[in-house]
DNA sequence: AAAAAAATGCAACTTTGTTGCAAAGATACC
DNA sequence: GGTATCTTTGCAACAAAGTTGCATTTTTTT
């Protein structure tokens, strides 16, 4: 585990450092996605908030991570499966968000379906989330 | 129009004052969806910040507008064009996002895909997302 | 027109996000 | 290993966004 976190660090040419490390070990760990207030109550050791930040804008634009929208001004991250690259994701997998235990899940195996639109838009990308109950909660 | 706005307040049982007609007209003059910011932007006379989000929790709660996700931390709000009702929505078409122009629209003709979920999950609201370029920047 | 009910504005506060900069830490090179 | 260089961190100070209680104003009801 601490070996994946180093090489997937290494592999983006970041700095190693406790903070990333901390950070990715959790969402490595984890198997929701997280929003930045999660991690911050989820970090024992206190690292900075403004630190938290910067490691997830650091982790976003390597392709580690990718946001999930929601509707309450709390974006969601998660970890990218994918081969997602600096500065390009190809995450096209649908994301679940549960009603009750209010946990945010990739789907990874349901793709986004194709939306068909109207004569003259041009779509770069589609996000999909659905909400209800998950598997555990049914 | 001044009349279809006090329509459509009455109908839902909203008092009528300036704040809720300004802002409904907003909404009803607007083509694109509308962040809280855009909202005290674009009203000339000041209404407070807490009565814009008040507004906004009143026309939500009685179905008269809905939210659209966003990765990035400001909810846009538009108005239903449906048939929902006090605490019930059924707003089942999706929303574009130009990449160009960041206007925000309801592609009210294009309704929600079905998605296929893996078996134990129980979905009640799909939302889709679609970014891209807009009929009129492309 | 008066009474009752509801909405508004204000103040005070909390939470969230941003920026500049000095200190600390990591990497590269010898 | 030891040192120079480059990167990251924490802190402070700030800005923006969101919440709550309460007195005043406005709207609705009678
Ligand atoms: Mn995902
Ligand atoms: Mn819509
Ligand atoms: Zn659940
Ligand atoms: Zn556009």
């Amino acid at each position: 585990m601490k070996k994946q976190i180093v090489e997937i660090l290494r592999k983006n040419q970041l700095s190693i450092t406790d903070g990333r490390k901390k950070i990715l070990e959790l969402f490595l760990e984890s198997d929701s996605a997280l929003a930045h207030h999660d991690i911050e109550e989820k970090i024992q050791e206190k690292f900075d908030r403004v630190t938290v930040y910067r490691t997830l804008q650091a982790f976003m634009d390597k392709g580690i991570i990718h946001t999930i929208p929601t509707a309450d001004n709390s974006i969601k991250y998660a970890l990218c499966k994918d081969d997602c690259e600096q500065g390009h994701h190809h995450d096209d997998h649908i994301h679940f968000v549960c009603k009750q235990c209010g946990q945010t899940i990739c789907l990874d195996e349901v793709h986004v379906p194709s939306v068909r639109l109207p004569q003259g838009y041009h779509a770069d990308q589609v996000e999909v989330v659905v909400s209800g109950l998950c598997k555990e909660c049914n």
